[in-house]
DNA sequence: CCCCCCATGTAACATGTTACATGATTGA
DNA sequence: TCAATCATGTAACATGTTACATGGGGGG
């Protein structure tokens, strides 16, 4: 909607958005979020982090405001426009794709968090949904595979790979399962 | 040992080259490996295969012998060079950075694979040590980051997100004390 | 005849990492 | 004074994706 020309945002692009939207923020403030968390998955590089903003600015999701404060140098806070909140919404309510979920499991996570302060309870029912039945049918197809084509591959080892796999996305899914009934029985926040 | 002043292998390098040892295979059987499992994390293009096996050659890793078969076009069968293999076997070796654990979970899953054929059943038993040792760290680390300061994060889906991750690796530990102790008993191959 | 599979590769472009540059303030 | 933290950024370099080029063979 916001420019069809341009190319679709990346991965990173659409975290650095979301976490904008939940706050105004400096390119500082954002780096130091990636490292917060013990074992963070991944913490941009300044020649990173700050192109992107740049990069956000350009289509219009983004715009700066340079807040002086006494004795300290200049930060530069990062706001949403309009378009960037409509393109951040929009993002957060894709549903999610069985086929991708393994390589885009934690890109989910991040937009679960996103979305409580975002958008309503039902749109984060409905995220847990899509969620849980995507990992319903990657299970599943990782156990056909398993049990079909998997038995012939050589040696042991392919197998217990794929185990691997099932018996990590089962406990995904069971999370999924017991946060959506939490969340649904629980009083709204 | 190779050479000191080259940058390190790319974790997609390694896994070529890892490939590569397993049995010799043209540019388009590798591409063709990545596709095969269902739902594979990651598919190379031309443009990312073809000259990670060029820059595998060119650091002395890989060596590169042309197939003519009747009727074919030509496929260009590539090999690894002694190096190479020392290379390879240095990586399959390397311990589990705990720290690193959640990053490089599926890469620890293909090194798994791969030692099958390449090392001896203690070194499989090494790594799986490894893997636990770095697991039940980052689980504990995980768990007291939830007790601790995970507590003081705004809303409820942060907390809930961790907790993801704390079942997903468990799961994972399970997995590998299962699987050591499977491979421990179990006759050798 | 056309399309698909085999099989290898290049060119343009975007993005990332590493390392460096800059500059102010706070605390030992 | 020296180091660390705050704070933003650039330059060189490597790598990846997308799209295209090339060329032979088999099947409908």
């Amino acid at each position: 909607m916001i420019n069809v020309t341009e190319r679709a945002l990346t991965d990173f692009e659409q975290v650095l958005l979301g976490m904008v939207v939940s706050q105004p923020r400096s390119g500082y403030e954002l780096k130091k979020l990636f490292t917060v968390t013990p074992a963070a998955a991944y913490r941009p590089s300044s020649g990173a982090l700050y192109p992107a903003l740049r990069r956000l600015e350009r289509r219009g999701l983004l715009r700066v405001e340079t807040a002086t404060s006494a004795g300290r140098r200049n930060r530069r806070v990062w706001h949403p426009t309009k378009d960037g909140l409509t393109e951040h919404l929009s993002w957060l309510r894709q549903p999610v794709q069985p086929d991708r979920i393994a390589h885009e499991l934690p890109l989910h996570l991040m937009r679960f968090v996103l979305l409580e302060e975002a958008a309503p309870r039902e749109d984060v029912l409905a995220f847990l949904a899509s969620l849980i039945g995507g990992l319903e049918q990657f299970v599943k197809g990782m156990e056909a595979y398993a049990d079909g084509t998997g038995r012939q591959l050589p040696g042991r080892h392919p197998l217990l790979a794929l185990r691997h796999g099932i018996v990590m996305h089962q406990a995904s899914l069971d999370w999924a399962r017991a946060t959506a009934a939490e969340l649904a029985a629980a009083p709204p926040g």
